[in-house]
This record gives C-alpha cells, structure tokens and sequence, in this order.
DNA sequence: TTGTAAGCGTTATCAG
DNA sequence: CTGATAACGCTTACAA
C-alpha cells in the first residue's frame, strides 16, 4: 500500500481508505490510487487487515463429507449467501470421528473467522469448551437441541422415524425392515422407528447396518442382505437415505420383485433425483438448501449483533408419497 | 503467547518455539508451556503467523459448482492430501462465468494462499496475468494444454470424444445423439465425437442442449425431446456425464425402449452408481481422486522446490464396456 | 480530505 | 536452550 501511495502521490492511510470505503476519498485521489493499483497489479493483504481490525470476513464450515449431495447442497447455500455478504468459507470434512472434528475446530479457530458452521449436535467436551471460549457466532446444522453451543438448526431426527412409523402403519405395512449407512443421526431415525412401528404393529423391523458411506451399490447390496440373511419377505424397507433406496428399489427391480406391490420403500431427504426415479421415491423431505440458509441467515444475524428470540430452529420434514410405498 | 509464557515462566518467544518446533525447547519447559495452554484455552493466531512467515498453510481451490459430484470427489482426494501435509483448503464455488471466477481469484489471493487450485484452462486474461505476479504455484485441473499458467493435470476432451466415437462406430452405431450439459469441457467432447462420428458414418448426430446441471430428471427430459423434437428413433446417445445417462436409461424403460438393442447410453465419468444402474452403464472413466491427488503432489512439490520434469499431467480416460451400449 | 502514530500477534534474526 | 528486537502490512484512533 506504501508503494501504491507512492506511485499516486498520497499516503499509505489514503490508499487504505480508498480500498476499505471509496467515499472517504476524493474522486480525484481514487482516480490516482486506481490506476496505481491496475498498473503494479496490486492485491491487498487480507491477513494484515484482518489482524489487526479483528474481522476475518472468513466463515469456518465443518462436514462429515462434502461428496454426500445431502451436505453439499446445504454448503452451498449456506456459502452462497455469505459470499453475497462478503464472507469466504474455509471448509473441512472431518469425517465421522469426533476427535478429528476437534482437531479440525482447534485448526479452523487458529485462522480466526467471524463465525463457525458446526455439523450434528454431537461434540467433545473440549471442543464445545473452546468454542464457548472463541467468542464467535456457532450454529450447529442437521438436528435440533435445547442446549446449543450457540445456535442450531435442523429438525428432530426422532419425529421423523417415528412420522415414518406411522407412514407404514398407516399404509397397513405388517412388516418392516430398516437400511442404514451407519451415521449417528440414521441411528436415530431407526430407533424411533423401530420403537414406533413395534407400538403400532407388535412386530421388529429387521436391520442391515452397512456401514459405508450411502450409494447406489450400498442399497442394492442391502436388500440382496435383507432376502439372503433375514429372510425379508415384503413389507416397508425404511433406507437413511434417497441413494440406498434408489439402490434398493433396482436390485428389486432386477430380482423382478413389484414396488410397491411386494416390497414398500420409503427413502429420506428427497433428493433432486427421487421424483424421478421409476417408480418416484416415496420419502421424508428436508430442504437443505433451506437449512443452510437459515444457518447463513441467523450467524449474520448474531455478527451484525441483532438480536435473535430464540436460537433453535426447527425447519421440520415432510413426507412425501410418491409411488414407491 | 506473551500471557502463556508469563503462566509458564519463559518469555513469549519461547512459547512460540515450543509451539511451531517442540524440540527446540527444554523438555521441563514444554511442560509448563504446555500446562499453561490447556489452562487457559489459548488457541494461537494463523493470522499473525502466516503475515510474518509468508506462508499461510492454505490453498485456495475453485471449482465451479460442490454438489456436483465430478467436482466434490477430486476436492476431497485433493483435500485429503493437503490437509495430510498440514494445509487448509480455502473452497469457492465459481460458477460457470469467468468473471466470477476472476473476482474469486483476486479475493483468494488476497488471504495470502500458498498455491492455487483452478478448474479448466480457461481463464480471464486479468486472471492470467495476476496469478502470474502472485508467485505461488498455480494448477489448472481436468484438462491439458501446451501452455498452463504454471502446471495442469487432466486429460484430452478432444481425445475423448474421438474415443466415444470410434467406439460408437466399430460397435456399428450407424446414427448417434448428443446429450449435454452445457459445460465447456463437454462441448469440446461432443464436437470432437460429431466430427468423428460423421467421418466413420457420414451421418450427423442430432443434439440436445440441457443448459442445466446435470441430474436424473434431465436425463429422462433429454430423451424425450430427443423423440419428440428430432424423431430420434435408435443409435448411440452419447451422454456429457453418467448422471444424465442413467436418466436416459430411466426414460428408455418407462417408454418400454430396449437397451442395448434399440438404444445404446454412454455415459462419461463412471461414477460410483454407473456399475450398479440396470443395465449397467457404459462410460468413459475418468478418475477424479487420481487428478485430485495429482493436483495435490505436483503443487506440494513446487511449495518444497522440487523439480518437475513436465509441468503437464495427461492423466487419461479409459472406455469401461458394460451393457448399456 | 488527508496524514501521523500506534499496534494487531506472530516469526526471524541475532545474541547470550 | 532462551531472550530481546525488529519486522510483516494493514486498520484505528487522533490530529491537521
């Protein structure tokens, strides 16, 4: 900056304040600063600025994983509307294990930003200590709590299992199997499941645990597991997600067994390709471009200090019958 | 750190020490150090390290679009190889206008990254000439050229099209479609295949143009129109990702169209579910961690001054023959 | 509208 | 092995 007030005949203070707030800066002076900056090919030092005005601009996310559509698409609008805003987001995957979320937390802190997206509700107890400690805006994403770090939106993962429960029994479903990739919150989608359908109909739901991330393949595999192993002879297979069901309902299209006729399945999330597949994916519908959103819209909210009646938002799901059960 | 080191008895210099190198410190003294962190929380500032040090341990990576699973795979291979090696990833969604992606860039630049990760070859010629000054190492991703700005890792789009062509042909396709996104990478695929194909066959392909991310319900929208607006009545359609031809394949059932034997889907990129779709899908492979890996290696070898032989990376594809054509 | 001075929290350098 | 001192490149007072 002391070079480009060289070249256009000012202060290293003027060439600041011509970058930070043009209008504190004579139009002619601007003019000079300009074209000093186009020539020299200038670019600001964001790290000296943030230093020392104690504002980063930079906003930390933290996923379990950014190849899942389900998290992806929800960083990106969360990402969308803080860049509208000028933020930047530094984004990590820190996979299932809550040591390495700390690891990724302590990592994300030492760059300073002006707020944090947290994953789950779920965090060490020194992680949630150092957090209290930075001083910064948290929002916790995917689930709902009365006890925050800070802020959290999502939805209660139990009243969707059971909501889903109530689908099947209500749909006169007598039998019930549940596919999972294993992830915390599937986990809890399943028990409140498994404990309502049992309320319902007397009968437990039979289980694959595949823990592997979801896929096509994943969801085939478990219903050739479900036949092979349990025994499973119709019903309602519940899957944690929208591609284990879409795997699902192909490996029972080439085992030739009908949908919904013989086998129900009710996916979750209502991905972009559920209404298309053949036959349409009945599931729970999240807007997870609503969620992050939301999560963007209340951080700005508790940065810009304005005030927030209550820190929990429940955005809730829907459920949505199509043609597969 | 000078409040660490007064709990600790030592000066702030040495607390630095027993942070950034821990045995450049008397074991007794890393203790008392170490006692003093975990008591008071203190998490130490990247910012002011980075200013002094000029290297900020981040990397900037622009893509034009997360949810995109082309794209979200080879971050995380690309993450994962950074993030061992001790760097942070600064992640921006560029979108598909340039100019964006030359704002993205001057704002990366401006945290100070310690290289630079882009998407495609073509860029602004501001952009150009900015990385250029910038000095850091700069990879261009998923497509090759004789002159990158610093290094590229990729493969031929031209090469590729040909591919699908010449197999179109020697399979005795005597017509063939195209089905695209809009992309730029896959235009030049989709000219290269025409171009081919009319040599081989003397016959033009029709052409849908989707002007939308790719998804499933394009997919089937495409080969509607493919019947509807153009009377396609049979050949090879030649899809710009697998994600669109598994929605062909989708609509060909629905409408009851055998495959292979009326109509044979190419699909390009073979991802995770293309093995799995019924019938499995023929793609051109593309192997998205190992250019994300790439990327990482030949970036992390200019940050520690090692030499490169070719700055170039012609990472290939492969033809992977199922039974979808 | 512009300039001066101070300082943000580190690392690098040199000395002991 | 440890400490003093000087930057790094900005923003924030405060003064002119």
């Amino acid at each position: 900056m002391a070079a480009i007030g060289r070249l256009a005949g000012v202060s290293q203070v003027t060439v600041s304040r011509a970058l930070s707030d043009p209008s504190k800066v004579s139009a002619d002076t601007l003019r000079r600063i300009r074209e000093a900056i186009d020539q020299t090919g200038f670019v600001p030092n964001a790290l000296a600025g943030a230093l020392v005005s104690r504002k980063s601009r930079l906003i930390s996310a933290l996923v379990p994983s950014i190849t899942s559509i389900v998290y992806s698409a929800m960083v990106q609008a969360f990402g969308e509307r803080m860049r509208a805003k000028g933020y930047q987001i530094l984004l990590s995957e820190t996979g299932s294990a809550p040591e390495d979320e700390e690891d990724a937390i302590m990592l994300h802190l030492s760059r300073r930003p002006d707020a944090m997206m947290l994953t789950g509700i779920h965090h060490s107890p020194k992680a949630r200590k150092v957090l209290l400690g930075a001083g910064i805006p948290v929002v916790e994403l995917w689930d709902v709590t009365e006890s925050p770090i800070d802020l959290c939106v999502g939805f209660s993962h139990g009243a969707a299992g059971r909501a889903a429960a109530d689908f099947a029994a209500d749909a006169g479903y007598r039998r019930a199997a549940l596919v999972h990739a294993g992830d915390e919150r599937a986990l809890r989608r399943k028990d409140a499941f498994a404990e309502r359908f049992r309320q319902r109909t007397g009968q437990d739901p039979a289980e694959i645990n595949l823990n592997a991330p979801a896929s096509l393949g994943q969801g085939r595999l478990a219903l050739s597991r479900l036949i092979e192993e349990t025994g499973f002879g119709g019903g309602l297979i519940f899957c944690s997600s929208d591609l284990l069901a879409h795997g699902v309902v192909t490996e029972a299209q080439a085992r030739g067994l009908r949908i919904p006729q013989e086998i129900g399945v009710l996916g979750f999330g209502d991905q972009e390709f559920a209404a298309h597949v053949e036959p349409a994916l009945t599931t729970l519908s999240v807007d997870r471009e609503a969620l992050g959103r939301q999560a963007a819209e209340a951080l700005l909210c508790r940065i810009e200090g304005e005030p927030i009646d209550r820190p929990i938002f429940d955005l809730g799901f829907k459920l949505v019958r199509r043609d597969s059960a």
